[in-house]
RNA sequence: GCUCGGAUGGUGGAAUUGGUAGACACGUUGGACUUAAAAUCCAAUGAUCAGCAACGGUCGUGCGGGUUCAAGUCCCGCUCCGAGUACCA
């Protein structure tokens, strides 16, 4: 009876299936434990040999903790929205839900015949409408929630409201936007419901602003940071920039802290847990503010109480309170009236406003303008609201009302501040370049500091906060730095710096972020000719502008203090700037002091003297008392943007009235994603969902309708949300869903989640470090903040597994640089046979060589002198000479001859390109096989060294479709068995560690299961070849078995929780080599045994557990209990070592003491042999252990 | 630059609180079985020196030091490789 593991697989994979061997129960006597897998996103590739890695893994765990008996949830979903999907519909038509549906149904069958005791009865996709309706419910309960900073926690926004209408919003502390402006009781209660739901935006846990996005027009969408790799973004490699637009974002800053300082309770690994820090970047330190000097009347003012924020912008300066919301400009008493009139107009504009329009919207512009816009009592064509400019044009009607025209542009002009630009109809039509360049003229004109506009107002109260880790060193001072995009660098500037500054401000501005990185050693920065008041010594401290001062981050400025800082310093000696130590006994003349404990602060007024931590305590509460500073905790983390301009991915549960967002109710969820016809973005620049034909909804009817036609009542009738929630929307809280998945009220019932808690053990790869594990850290923690679960981390404890690679092979092309023979000129024919002719031989196409030859003639031997060079000379001259010749036959042929050459062959030209793996063994390609199954290869020539095969060059790679160096686990399936599979991924080596895939060492661990499979079906004492019968002895093992068995059992047990996967297959091996050797033939030994072997290898295990005469299967069979006893010694072999050297080994009683060992050991012949004569100085024996004599 | 990992035979990798370095497997070599191949089984296998022989000698865990009776393991100083992150004030 021989091992037949492909029946025996197909077998037990249907019993599991039929028989829902591994369907966990919601209840149950048996203590919980839940495992989980990083759901996959099926992507066209199918899976390959890595993917399989963690969830083998996380299910011999599972499939342990059974035998352990635990009631283990072991799930598994698909995380379905994505955009290789929706790039695929894109390019052919086919819908997302199709393709993923295929993909899917292809990822279950890889995933089912590797054996996975998967409960599937709880499957989720993320794309499913009946999941995403929760993904959905779960994004208003955030909308419905603010984050009070008292209480620590987000809060329903309803207890905001009662707040503000009793008591107004001063000594509300919360989590919200910058620009909030304080109301008292009264003013709350008198605002318009419009007015009170665009200060709540400001304060919920998802709002709507305008934000600087990732940008990457090639892909259309906006990026994550955590999305973009080196500058380019992580999926397709397109180049990302920033750009300005209104998103959706969630106010994960809020839980900065909290996210920080619970990682401490967390099992995750330090790598891990130090990246979730290094993302949320907590500096300690304080804001201080500088006056501007040279505005007289400015004077430092405190801090604006009663609001908190966790993050800072370039805005953090002192700004002047502003009408809140910013783009509510119309007068508030008719604004209903005005918006619902503007609206009407920007559905029926004229030609020539659409004309400008385009233009005016167009990403070249770096402002924003807006059209039809009400502003005070009028609706002016358009108007970019940052710069305050209008831009009008002039119709038919105009000229018969110019009188109130006038009037209208003095009142715009004159009271409100805003530049207003007239143009004609004719103007527009006949030429609108020109209009526009007249346009951009005026901008410019503008945002160098001669505008009429907001910022003339903000002059009168100017000063500079900036951010430091270190105010102790603050009388260290000796300038100031702003990044180049600082909003008040145009007006600080003097007039004599200006074109200085501007043009420094302008080259900035054009080198893009990478670039930037790129060259971090170039100092560059401008002197602004402004300075700034130094909040103690009061004198003045110039003010510069740089680029290693970032727009992003804390304020966009800086304090510099050389003596203390690297940068600043090199800042310094670059422009000659004075330098001032404030360190006792600190040299500073080459490079800055960063150092911070057991610093004395020198020379620095009511600092003097004090050491770091101190200063820093003192200083602090100095600026905190003169009203020029506090003290400050800044984060890197940023809110995260959550809109995505994408189709495929959860619609937002949203509509606008009047442009103000509303939530659809509970009752009406899911809002399916509707059908478009193109996966595209419109002509106009809208994501995908502006294509849809029925896109809006009906608050009378609740469903999604069709647009309102012009002549119908439109006051029920509303746009929906174009844009739709980013990959990580369903994958933040999809293992709570496993809970309880077939739940239709709630995402996840109070009993389910109760007694599932949380993930126990999850398992994945790193690369979700700081996207999926942060954001799903985040959502936890407010849904337990609002009681919707009651634990506060998702995962207890994470393991990464490491990257399977792929070991790519190349094959080798070789080409010819032609050049041009001096001193002959071609004609203009003649140059164009030349490059045609360079082209063609630069690279040689269709002809690959071996890896050996391209090896030996690479590089040339002018005196060959070991026989290898010879050969390779040789070898050389074969191979290359015909080809020369054709060269230079072509040469003849165009009649270049005399003034193209083959001037030399030397460096050769070498090009290589991946070649699929499957055709490769070793480093032997299989060229018949390839040309006859890859067309590409059909009419290829490979020249190969004489007799030899034909070699390729091999080397480590990520596995990936495009680097041909994908291996399949069905293949590995097919010839080995999924058992083998299972144990050898986990014999590769340690589970957290990076390592190739290499198929050599597969056969090592199938000959094991086979060794296995006979360990119990070869009778004892059988000497007979041939078929074996099954059979076992009830009678009672050997002493020396049951000593095997618990050694093994005691191993594989500690190596199962420590997740050493890869030295358990080992000891496995050990096992059952000596049994084997041991003959051992009983039940009693054996029967153990399975159940430790069951996890790994399930299928075999299963197969003869039946066989033992067992009805159940294995799979909660009680886990061996090791018995510290069969493994009690009486006698220990002692290494005897002299001077710290083993010489030999000493069999001894182990009740021996000390002095009877040593007894033994001196009495030993070898003993004296080794010490001819002398006696030794010490003898150290520790019993049990080792004896070693120093001599 | 910073942070976190890592470096052990021809290869993947073992090695408890410091206590016989190289488990287990691959590969290689030799042998058995076979008409042959596959499969299976047996033996050898860190390097090196010596030898008729062996419980022979020497050197060996990236490099240089140190602590210790004893160091792959602990300490100090480097080198290289990998991952993440980056003018973060």
């Amino acid at each position: 009876m021989s091992y037949h593991f492909n029946e025996i697989e197909e077998k037990w994979q249907k019993y599991w299936a039929k028989n829902q061997t591994f369907k966990a129960s919601n209840s149950s006597e048996k203590e919980k434990f839940y495992v989980l897998d990083m759901f996959p996103y099926p992507s066209g590739a199918g899976l390959h040999v890595g993917h399989p890695l963690g969830y083998i893994a996380s299910d011999i765990y599972a499939r342990y903790k059974r035998h352990k008996g635990f009631n283990v949830l072991h799930p598994q979903g698909y995380d379905s929205f994505g955009l290789p999907a929706e790039q695929y519909a894109i390019q052919t038509g086919q819908h997302p839900a199709l393709t993923t549906e295929e993909n899917i149904k292809r990822y279950r069958e890889q995933l089912d015949q590797i054996g996975f005791s998967f409960d599937w009865s709880r499957e989720v996709r993320t794309s499913d409408p009946n999941y995403y309706k929760w993904t959905q419910w779960i994004f208003i309960q955030l909308f419905d929630s603010w984050y009070d900073v008292e209480a620590d926690k987000a809060r329903p926004v309803a207890d905001l409201e009662e707040l503000f209408s009793s008591e107004g919003n001063a000594n509300v502390k919360a989590v919200c936007d910058e620009d909030v402006q304080s109301f008292s009781a009264a003013q709350w209660n008198s605002f318009s419901s419009e007015e009170k739901q665009h200060i709540l935006l400001k304060y919920r846990l998802t709002y709507l602003a305008e934000t600087e996005v990732n940008w990457c027009p090639q892909l259309g969408t906006v990026l994550a940071n955590d999305e973009i790799v080196n500058g380019v973004s992580e999926r397709g490699g397109y180049p990302v920039v920033r750009k300005k637009m209104t998103q959706w974002s969630m106010r994960i800053s809020a839980y900065a802290e909290r996210l920080r300082a619970d990682l401490d309770k967390i099992d995750w690994s330090e790598s891990l847990k130090e990246s979730q820090r290094n993302w949320i970047g907590k500096s300690v330190g304080a804001m201080v503010k500088f006056p501007i000097l040279n505005n007289p009347s400015s004077h430092p003012q405190p801090f604006p109480e009663g609001r908190e924020q966790n993050s800072l912008t370039s805005k953090e300066v002192q700004e002047t309170p502003e009408k809140s919301p910013g783009y509510l400009t119309g007068n508030p008493n008719i604004s209903g009236e005005l918006l619902n009139r503007a609206k009407e107009m920007r559905k029926n504009p004229t030609a020539e406003e659409e004309i400008l329009w385009q233009r005016l919207r167009s990403k070249k512009l770096d402002v924003k303008f807006r059209r039809q816009h009400p502003i005070d009592n009028y609706i002016v064509d358009f108007v970019c609201l940052s710069k305050k400019l209008i831009v009008e044009i002039d119709g038919e009607i105009h000229k018969f009302k110019k009188e109130a025209d006038d009037q209208r542009q003095l009142k715009l002009e004159a009271k409100l501040g805003y530049r207003v630009l007239r143009f004609t109809n004719e103007e527009v039509l006949r030429d609108v370049k020109e209009v526009s360049r007249k346009i951009i003229e005026v901008l410019d004109s503008l945002s160098a500091g001669e505008g009429r506009g907001e910022d003339d107002i903000q002059k009168e109260t100017k000063s500079i906060s900036v951010f430091t880790t270190r105010p102790d060193t603050i009388f260290g001072v000796t300038f100031m730095t702003l990044a180049p995009e600082h909003e008040l660098v145009a007006q600080i500037t003097t007039p004599e710096q200006k074109a200085d500054v501007e043009a420094y401000v302008q080259a900035s501005a054009k080198r893009s972020e990478r670039e930037r990185m790129a060259d971090v050693k170039t100092i560059s920065g401008v002197f602004t000719g402004a300075y700034a008041e130094h909040p103690f010594t009061k004198e003045p401290v110039p003010i510069w502008i740089g680029d290693y001062v970032l727009a992003g981050y804390g304020t966009g400025a800086v304090m510099a203090v050389p003596c203390g800082d690297q940068r600043d310093y090199d800042f310094a000696k670059h422009f000659n700037i004075p330098i001032k130590n404030i360190f006792q006994d600190v040299d500073i003349s080459e490079e800055a002091f960063a150092g911070k404990e057991g610093t004395v602060i020198a020379d620095s007024d009511f600092l003097s003297g004090l050491e770091y931590k101190e200063a820093l305590k003192r200083v602090i509460l100095e600026l905190e008392r003169t009203g020029q500073g506090k003290g400050k905790t800044n984060y890197r983390l940023r809110d995260a943007v959550f809109s995505r301009q994408r189709y495929w991915g959860e619609p937002f549960p949203v509509y606008y009235v009047n442009g103000l967002p509303q939530m659809i109710a509970k009752e009406h969820l899911p809002l399916r994603l509707p059908d478009v016809e193109k996966y595209l973005p419109t002509e106009e620049g809208e994501p995908p969902l502006g294509r849809a034909k029925d896109w809006f909804w009906n608050t009378k009817t609740n469903e999604v309708v069709a647009p309102p036609s012009n002549n119908e009542e439109e006051d029920h009738i509303f746009p929906l949300e174009l844009n739709t929630m980013p990959g990580w929307a369903g994958s933040s809280w999809y293992w709570f869903r496993y809970m309880d998945a077939h739940n239709e009220n709630e995402f996840v019932s109070e009993d389910a989640q109760k007694y599932w808690e949380n993930v126990d053990l999850y398992i994945g790869g790193s690369e979700h470090a700081t996207g999926h594990l942060l954001y799903s850290r985040f959502w936890t923690k407010f849904l337990y903040d609002r009681k919707l679960v009651n634990v506060e981390e998702p995962f207890k404890k994470l393991i990464n597994q490491g990257m399977i690679l792929g070991e790519s092979a190349f094959i080798k092309r070789i080409g010819f640089r032609l050049a041009q023979n001096h001193g002959e000129k071609m004609s203009s024919d003649e140059k164009e046979s030349y490059r045609i002719l360079q082209e063609k031989y630069e690279i040689i196409k269709n002809i690959y060589f071996s890896s050996d030859i391209v090896d030996a003639i690479k590089s040339p031997t002018s005196n060959p002198e070991t026989e290898e060079e010879r050969a390779n000379a040789t070898l050389r001259d074969e191979i290359l000479l015909p080809f020369i010749q054709k060269v230079q036959a072509e040469i003849k042929d165009c009649g270049l001859e005399g003034k193209a050459i083959v001037p030399s062959i030397f460096p050769l030209i070498t090009y290589r390109s991946h070649v699929p793996v499957q055709f490769v063994n070793g480093n032997k390609l299989d060229t018949d096989k390839l040309k006859i199954e890859d067309n590409q290869y059909f009419h290829a020539e490979f020249i190969r060294n004489s007799d030899r095969d034909f070699l390729v060059s091999r080397e480590v790679e990520k596995m990936s479709k495009s680097k041909y160096n994908v291996v399949n686990p069905d293949e590995i399936c097919k010839q080995y068995g999924a058992d083998t599979l299972r144990m050898y991924e986990m014999f590769l080596g340690p589970l957290e560690q990076a390592k190739p895939w290499n198929t050599a060492g597969i056969t090592g661990v199938h000959s094991f299961l086979k060794k296995l499979w006979k360990l119990y079906h070869s009778p004892s004492n059988s000497q007979e070849g041939g078929e074996r019968e099954f059979s076992l002895l009830e009678a009672p093992a050997s002493a020396e078995s049951r000593k095997t068995l618990h050694k093994t059992i005691k191993k594989v047990t500690e190596d199962i929780e420590t997740f050493s996967f890869n030295t358990s297959v080992s000891t496995f091996m050990i096992c059952v080599n000596e049994l084997t050797s041991q003959k051992c033939n009983s039940r009693e030994i054996l029967e153990p045994l399975l159940i430790l072997i069951a996890p790994y290898a399930p299928h075999i295990a299963e197969e003869i557990w039946e066989k033992l005469g067992h009805k159940e299967s294995i799979s909660t069979a009680p886990f061996p209990v090791f018995e510290e006893k069969y493994l009690v010694e009486s006698t220990k072999l002692y290494p005897v070592s002299f001077n710290g050297k083993m010489r030999f080994t000493i069999e001894l009683p182990l009740d021996m003491d000390k002095d009877q060992i040593e007894k033994a050991v001196m009495e030993d012949e070898r003993t004296i042999k080794q010490l001819e004569g002398r006696t030794p100085k010490k003898v150290i024996i520790v019993p049990g252990k080792i004896v070693n004599l120093v001599g």
